[in-house]
DNA sequence: ATCCGAGTGGGGAAAAGTGGGGAAAAGTGG
DNA sequence: CCACTTTTCCCCACTTTTCCCCACTCGGAT
């Protein structure tokens, strides 16, 4: 399970440490793809997997095709070095519009990467609709 | 089955003992997140796992990604040091206000902690509004 | 008085996060 | 096929944070 928010940086190579807590989940490497908003999605490999086959079954062949070819390029198996950093494509990149200053957020199954300034104003957003805390 | 009132102390690297009388059930781990008003909750994992799964049932996929996104980030993985201590995660310590003094109040199912003014203001509130003992 | 468990404090080793050099690989043009 | 540029990736280095371990204090029980 991925929990807890995290403030990293992108360095000028693309790189960023995931946080040593989600580490031993994506020993195997994982997937990396456009996030439902301004943010990417992060899944181990077998949660990619469980979560694709979810999403296209019971899809019509021709709505298929289109959201495969939607959704497989954008998407990039990644790995991490040595020091347990992974490379975020320049593409994914721009798409959620990321600068230096990141944050990573755990949501249960996978974890998503928010420009730092983006999150922020996400999560007021939330707290201002949203009501109490559940727990 | 959590019970009682402790009043313990966070210190300067962020640490809390554990009530000794609360550390049988945590000894597999647990979860801490924003808790209902100024105030963090602690979970057992299972405890924690029955009780989310509640909370995201029966909701719509948009609803359900806002929600998710709202509790998981702001929940973190906890552990006991040898002592019995947990960590705090800094920015939980925050939202929750807490100073070095804090309160530790067993709520059934779960527990919480507060700040030891804030805890003692809420509970002067609640017993001027509310009545008599029921037992 | 002494023992023991609970709560607290702090030093030091290990790990986490970040930055950057340089070799290997991949892409490009003649 | 070769030379050149660009990108990728492996490695080392540094700083900060985390965490493991030892030690002290304070009450209550023996």
């Amino acid at each position: 399970m991925f929990l807890g928010e995290y403030e990293h940086t992108i360095d000028v190579k693309g790189r960023m440490a995931v946080p040593a807590r989600f580490r031993a989940q994506m020993d195997r490497g994982g997937v990396i793809s456009k996030g439902m908003g301004v943010c990417l999605s992060v899944y181990t490999m077998q949660g990619w997997e469980e979560k694709s086959a979810e999403l296209v079954s019971g899809k019509s062949s021709d709505e298929l095709r289109d959201f495969e070819r939607r959704i497989y390029p954008s998407a990039s198996e990644i790995e991490l070095d040595g020091q347990g950093r992974m490379i975020i494509p320049a593409k994914l990149r721009a798409y959620a519009e990321l600068g230096t200053e990141v944050t990573v957020a755990g949501v249960r199954d996978h974890f998503e990467i928010w420009d730092r300034a983006t999150w922020q104003s996400y999560q007021e957003k939330l707290e201002a609709e949203g009501g109490t805390n559940p727990f």
